[in-house]
RNA sequence: CGGGCUGUAGCGCAGCUUGGUAGCGCACUUGUCUGGGGGACAAGGGGUCGCAGGUUCAAAUCCUGUCAGUCCGACCA
């Protein structure tokens, strides 16, 4: 059966809602694919539905190609798993807690790896029962503290989710392989753009882990590229530490006065030279996860800020946060604006430099003296470090790790995720089976996910103009749209009969058979839908002609009625 | 969590400064005309003015509180 529009649940907006910011969300609402029901949660409309649905569907079929059985779990767990593997506490504030009439904890499942990890403990014991690799596509609950994008990130989205299960790490190389692969398959079925970025592994444990991101200006994610296809998230660049210098016929150290200059700005304006030449010795505060606080420093180009995301990432699971005043009080060697490596270091403060301070580089840097600094101090010679880490923000044209080219910045948007998440879960949860000697072995896990609502919302945002949306034919909620234009019957009989040669053929058909609505407001809806291909039965029936739409190239071609069956086909 | 802005009909907005009958456009209903780019005319239906309290003879309007939305930032497998 046709979608009819005299008859289907649609209303399409002529302005824009006020409160959506972004295009492509824009359109969802302005379409009648998606109503907003609070902030970050959406109801689905009957296009919306069809769109979401053919998503769905090339998902499963890819999935079920890579050997990925489906299951479905409850989105309302009891909080027992969380507690086990310490996420009840962990997730904060982003997980919504309820609870039953018994004051009984439940949580809405913001993702699921506690489940399938005792779904199959539950089931299998053997080596002989792996690997496996199950999935499901899911609702997920995540109380955003900002919600953005509308269904970019929302707070209830939908997620395939897959987990494969493996008795050993080749095992589980070779399901991560397999899953990448499928993923490759399905963003280029759903004529998504991507990048497969190196991501980091962050609080998730585990080793490898790749981010696929779209890219696309309001994406959330910022990542590097290089012309010689290096990918990577910003947290996960590392920075090529350049050759080491000799040391001989460096000018020895010398300290002199350099009264306010406490900043690099000052010093650089007052010493004539370039922030490039300093050593920054940024002190920042780790946070243990048992909440025990201690110093670190670390010398990196003066040039450069700290990024925080790699800061996270280069101390995690520590947290990183800006010393305090009261840090620096219990610290009274450190000189606020004239801190510099010390020789046999600050008691109880690890001090680390930058990948880019390698032997025979020579800095200007604080003497731990007010109003002095150190001219000429020369890592190697005269000053060590206890080991490198990389901190220090990433810029345009900094050079790729593996010389590939100048790196350029560029925003994505993350539309999958996978991950070989390793034991930490079946370790969590005693996750084992018994090997082919009789001995029990911890099951080793990997991570899939892909933003299914999300991927809706990229696809919009990617396929639209001035007018509305424009679907790629995988997810088009129809295959065509037929436009009765007139007011005769002849025309709406000759759309009748367009719609089911189509649908003969298997083709999916919406049918604009509205009476009495006037030609423009059917073109502007077609158009403003967006299904690819427009057919227009009007004004050429008499004569035994339609118009034929291509609504992403914009061509308009007269057909012979009897011919346009198969010039769609 | 911090900062800004906004809550008035399904959607977009005006009215608030200076308190006194709740308005406009779109959408919707009916009729006539029109019929290839959101057409015209006429007649209609629809609103606890986010919520609560206060001031006042009288509150959409002034005051206090609160909730919600949204943007920027922080946060975020």
């Amino acid at each position: 059966m046709p979608i009819r529009l005299s008859s289907l649940f649609l209303r399409t907006l002529r302005e824009d809602p006020a409160d959506a910011e972004v295009e492509g969300h824009k359109l969802l609402l302005r379409a009648g694919y998606i109503r907003r029901a609070a902030a970050g949660i959406y109801t689905w409309l009957p296009l919306g539905l069809a769109v979401k649905a053919k998503i769905e569907q090339i998902v499963r079929e890819e999935m079920a190609a890579a050997g990925a059985q489906e299951v479905f779990f409850p989105a309302l767990l009891p909080r027992e798993p969380f507690e086990v593997t310490g996420r009840w506490t962990e997730y904060g504030d982003n997980l919504f807690r309820l609870q039953d009439r018994r004051k009984n904890d439940f949580l809405l499942a913001p993702t699921h790896e506690e489940m399938f990890t005792l779904l199959v403990k539950d089931l299998y014991t053997s080596y002989k029962d792996l690997p496996v690799c199950l999935y499901q596509i899911q609702n997920k609950y995540r109380d955003e503290a900002r919600a953005r994008g509308g269904l970019l990130r929302g707070r209830e989205f939908v997620m395939k989710d897959a987990y494969s299960f493996d008795i050993d790490d080749a095992g589980l190389a070779k399901s991560y392989q397999a899953q990448r692969d499928a993923y490759e398959r399905i963003f280029t079925r759903l004529g998504v753009e991507y990048v497969i970025v190196k991501a980091d592994a962050g609080a998730m444990g585990g080793s490898a882990s790749e981010e696929f991101l779209s890219p696309s200006p309001i994406g959330e994610d910022t990542f590097v590229r290089s012309p010689g296809g290096y990918a990577a998230n910003v947290e996960a660049v590392q920075t090529p530490a350049p050759a080491e210098l000799s040391l001989d016929g460096l000018p020895a150290a010398e300290v002199r006065d350099t009264p306010n200059s406490s900043t690099i700005a000052t010093l650089v304006a007052a010493a004539g030279i370039t922030a490039a030449d300093t050593l920054k010795n940024v002190v920042m505060a780790l946070v243990s996860p048992e909440g025990k606080r201690s110093l670190v420093m670390v010398g990196i180009p003066g040039d450069r800020e700290v990024d925080a995301k790699r800061a996270e990432s280069a101390f995690s699971p520590n947290e990183v946060e800006q010393a305090t005043e009261e840090d620096f009080k219990k610290y009274p060697e450190l000189v606020k604006g004239y801190i510099g490596p010390k020789a046999g270091g600050f008691s109880g403060i690890k001090y680390y430099v930058d990948p880019r301070v390698v032997t025979g580089t020579s800095w200007v840097t604080g003497a731990n003296v007010e109003g002095k600094h150190v001219f000429g101090l020369v890592y190697g010679r005269d000053f060590e470090a206890d080991g490198i880490k990389d901190i220090a923000e990433v810029r345009a044209g900094d050079p790729a790790p593996d010389g590939s080219g100048p790196l350029e910045l560029a925003r994505g948007i993350e539309i999958g995720h996978v991950f070989q998440l390793g034991r930490k879960y079946a370790e969590a949860l005693e996750l084992k089976v018994l090997d082919e000697n009789g001995k029990l072995v911890t099951v080793t896990m990997g991570s899939y996910g892909i933003g299914v609502t999300r991927l809706v919302a990229v696809l919009a945002e990617a396929n639209r103009d001035e007018k509305g949306l424009i679907w790629p034919e995988s997810v088009s909620p129809a295959d065509v749209h037929i436009v009765a234009a007139g007011k005769e019957d002849e025309v709406f009989e000759a759309a009748e009969k367009l719609t089911a040669e189509f649908e003969a053929l298997g083709k999916t058909v919406i049918l604009d058979d509205r009476p009495k609505v006037s030609p423009g407001v059917k073109f502007g809806d077609a158009e403003l839908i967006g299904v690819p291909y427009v057919i227009i039965c009007g004004r050429g029936i008499a004569s035994g002609e339609v118009d034929f739409w291509n609504r992403r190239t914009g061509e308009r071609l007269t057909v012979p009625l009897n011919s346009v069956v198969t010039q769609l086909n």
